[in-house]
DNA sequence: CGGGCAATTGAACAATGTCAAATTTTGTGG
DNA sequence: CCACAAAATTTGACATTGTTCAATTGCCCG
């Protein structure tokens, strides 16, 4: 039986804005489906249109993006409440694919409505808007961090986000947050060889920032994981869950 | 006087979508005043909020993030069409700074107004969702570069993109398309440093895949330097101009 | 117990960064 | 139009980060 919108566990997590009755009923009638995927299926390729749009319920992955040589680059990594496929959506196909790193579960809706939301329910037209322009301005950190930053830097800033967005979301256990990806994904997300990428967590290790084994991540001092990444650390805004 | 919408002269170039006479009607009404700032202005400041969003009517500029220590990365060029200061519209703030590289020409919209975009203009607010997907995409191939490709690569790549897009804007001119930008600029574009990309400028230019000098670039064979950018060249789609 | 993937480590090597200085171009005032 | 100052480009020598190659170890699962 597929959880309703009104019992969405994602909503109430602090991250996520709240929404009104007549919203979640929209959401309701606005979603045909939930899938669940096994990990290491592909669930949207790069150059593919897409008949269907996703909400992650449960789970996570991957979005990546590849050089015709084959060179491949982590984009972003999929959290649950991330919304998946908005580029198919208005663009037509995917401008990267998205891959299963976990099991998930998705809430599926047809691209062929996409277009109602916008006729009537210009708030969450906005929201739409919103969810891009948070993706863009995730990029952006993402460019600076490859441009500006040494591989210290890249690891800190990238476990750093890894892991506010996992305790945002409500994941920190008593091992830490969980964190299934390989070194090899994370290498390719930062621009840095593996045998590089492998050095530098050893590192990080020794400094007692971040500690990532066993597909768990602990960091006992967020503070000196963001001075290591040369980040402030402000509180970040709820962003709207579609 | 400033420019009326319905002689815009950048609609009836082949890179932008065309639209009806209700919606230049629209944009006219949505279009507060026309503005002109002279090349070095700071049109929009990272973690400011702006009352007003632009069209670039014409001139160029850049947007660019910085870190705390002062590192620039410059996160993408600005060309006549595009349109800025959406993140500030959305989000409240904007999450990098906009500034005029030649003297620029603009069309000024009261933020204030935005909400009635999506409330009367459906098809527009897809639009708008559009080009935030737009820039999400172009992010996502700078972010591939960065990681991905070795500098002369890079440099291919960036020049490809400014080089094509300077022509799909009607600026092609005898001596090739006007680059304004130094070095400084596309190495904090590229992760480079400023003495690399000029040696490796100069690599291109021995190759006869570009030359850019005195503030214009000249591209003889485009297959060429799409080649040394790893680049497959397909055409690219019309996007709508807001 | 064995196979395979992931993580780890060391050593040699290459790409790119840094420093410093010369040269060219650009902009400005007279 | 010229002279001068400032900024941008160019070049060479050298330092460093990060890559590549290769081998070893650890771990999960049948």
């Amino acid at each position: 039986m597929p959880t309703a919108c009104a019992d969405c566990p994602l909503r109430c997590q602090p991250m996520f804005q709240p929404m009104n009755a007549g919203e979640v009923a929209f959401m309701q009638a606005f979603k045909s489906s939930e899938v669940e995927v096994a990990a290491g299926q592909v669930l949207l390729w790069e150059g593919q249109s897409s008949p269907w749009l996703y909400t992650v319920l449960r789970g996570q992955g991957l979005r990546s993006k590849s050089l015709p040589d084959g060179e491949r680059q982590v984009v972003n990594f999929v959290f649950p409440g991330d919304f998946l496929g908005l580029q198919s959506g208005v663009m037509g196909e995917m401008k990267h694919s998205v891959e299963a790193t976990t099991d998930m579960t998705l809430c599926r809706f047809e691209r062929n409505e996409l277009w109602r939301v916008f006729r009537d329910q210009p708030a969450r037209a906005f929201d739409l808007t919103y969810l891009a322009a948070t993706e863009e301005h995730f990029l952006g950190e993402a460019l600076l961090t490859l441009g500006q930053r040494d591989a210290t830097s890249r690891l800190a800033w990238a476990l750093l986000r890894l892991w506010r967005r996992a305790v945002a979301t409500g994941m920190q256990g008593p091992r830490g947050v969980p964190l299934p990806w390989r070194q090899r994904d994370l290498a390719d997300a930062l621009g840095l060889s593996l045998v590089h990428t492998n050095k530098t967590l050893a590192r990080l290790r020794i400094l007692g920032a971040a500690h990532w084994s066993g597909g768990y991540l602990a960091v006992p001092d967020p503070a000196r994981l963001a001075e290591l990444a040369q980040e402030e650390d402000g509180a970040s805004t709820p962003r709207p869950l579609f």
